[in-house]
DNA sequence: ACCTGAACACCGTTCAAGT
DNA sequence: ACCTGAACACCGTTCAAGT
């Protein structure tokens, strides 16, 4: 706090804005982002965010970019501590990909929608290829210890990725509930059976 | 053709803007919907559509019925034919989804979004589980046949439904072709493997 | 019964002008 | 260097008025 009340320039828009949007994001379910409500409730005109991204869509491929490091952060949280894996600490990670999206749903629309890939950022498929890299290595990981089938690391870590995207979507959207309980640990768990080694 | 050009009334315009709007989805990729220009193309007044639909929403949402339709007509046409479902089969009816999915992105998406669920409309909901049930019941012909595991059909179809839905748009987002080689295929095939009856 | 034309409240974006 | 205010071209939606 300045002391003086509302001073002409902002300080550091660039960040209040990228805060304030994650704020909005993550309140209303289903809402429409617009730049005009974001520059109202950060407390400048609507043509203020333009000095500080060249249009709407640079703005969402920031907050895309932001999303892929948080999703990125809760799988390494997610991570099992025993590199030697058993069923629960994969299935755990899965469930924590879908807990994050669902929770965060709108930002995790946000990280995919076309919109936010209208600006062309490369970093964004970078920041998206990071946080993949955290199912692949786990991956990796199986398949040294024995417990995941030595095939392609890449086309399984592709398969869960897929799977968990969608079973995130899906579920946001309320489509899982009434066909089988626990859809995300049933379904995840389907999964994982096709990469195991089979056992005895 | 009435011989009369332009006439006042249209005659069906609601038909006329279900069709010109399913052209323009399977035009442009990424492409913006918006009403007005969709009378435009009709050749009405942008006033003209809310006689045949409540709101936008309401318009998004029938379209997105016609999409469940299509999606199932396209699944039902992948049938194996040998109820005994050899693997390739059941492969071949994962790719039917994700090409449907895929070549139709624009009105796949609009299947989900956000918009077209705005309506409310419950027809969609029996749709999307309509097309659903085609996979279900393919699942419980595998089981029947010996070919898949004994478990929750309802559970490995979710399964299903969520690899298909996930590979789908990350294709469409064209995340996956950088990872690994025909990442659709691979994909499908890591999941049967969870699915099948593990055999000597 | 169906469509038009004008109007309203919103957008995203631009740009001269202010501090 | 950063923000404002007015302007422009667009939306979705409504409603009296036309046919």
């Amino acid at each position: 706090m300045k002391g003086t009340a509302k001073p002409y320039h902002h300080g550091d828009l660039r960040r209040a804005l990228l805060t304030t949007a994650m704020e909005m994001l993550s309140e209303d379910q289903g809402w429409q982002f617009t730049l005009r409500e974001l520059a109202r409730r950060a407390g400048v005109t609507h043509a203020a965010p333009y000095k500080h991204f060249d249009d709407k869509a640079a703005l969402l491929a920031e907050l895309a970019l932001l999303g892929f490091d948080k999703l990125r952060g809760a799988l390494r949280a997610a991570l099992p501590s025993d590199p030697a894996m058993p069923r629960e600490a994969f299935l755990a990670m899965g469930l924590a990909y879908v807990a994050f999206g669902t929770s965060n749903i709108n930002l995790y629309r946000l990280m995919w929608s076309t919109d936010a890939r209208a600006a062309n950022d490369p970093r964004v498929l970078e920041r998206a290829n990071a946080a993949f890299e955290v199912l692949l290595n786990l991956i990796k990981q199986g398949q040294q210890t024995g417990w995941l089938s030595a095939r392609d690391p890449a086309g399984q870590a592709v398969a869960c990725w897929t799977q968990l995207h969608g079973l995130t979507l899906l579920t946001a959207d309320g489509l899982l509930a009434s066909l089988t309980a626990d859809p995300a640990r049933v379904a995840i768990t389907e999964l994982i059976m096709g990469l195991e080694v089979p056992r005895a």
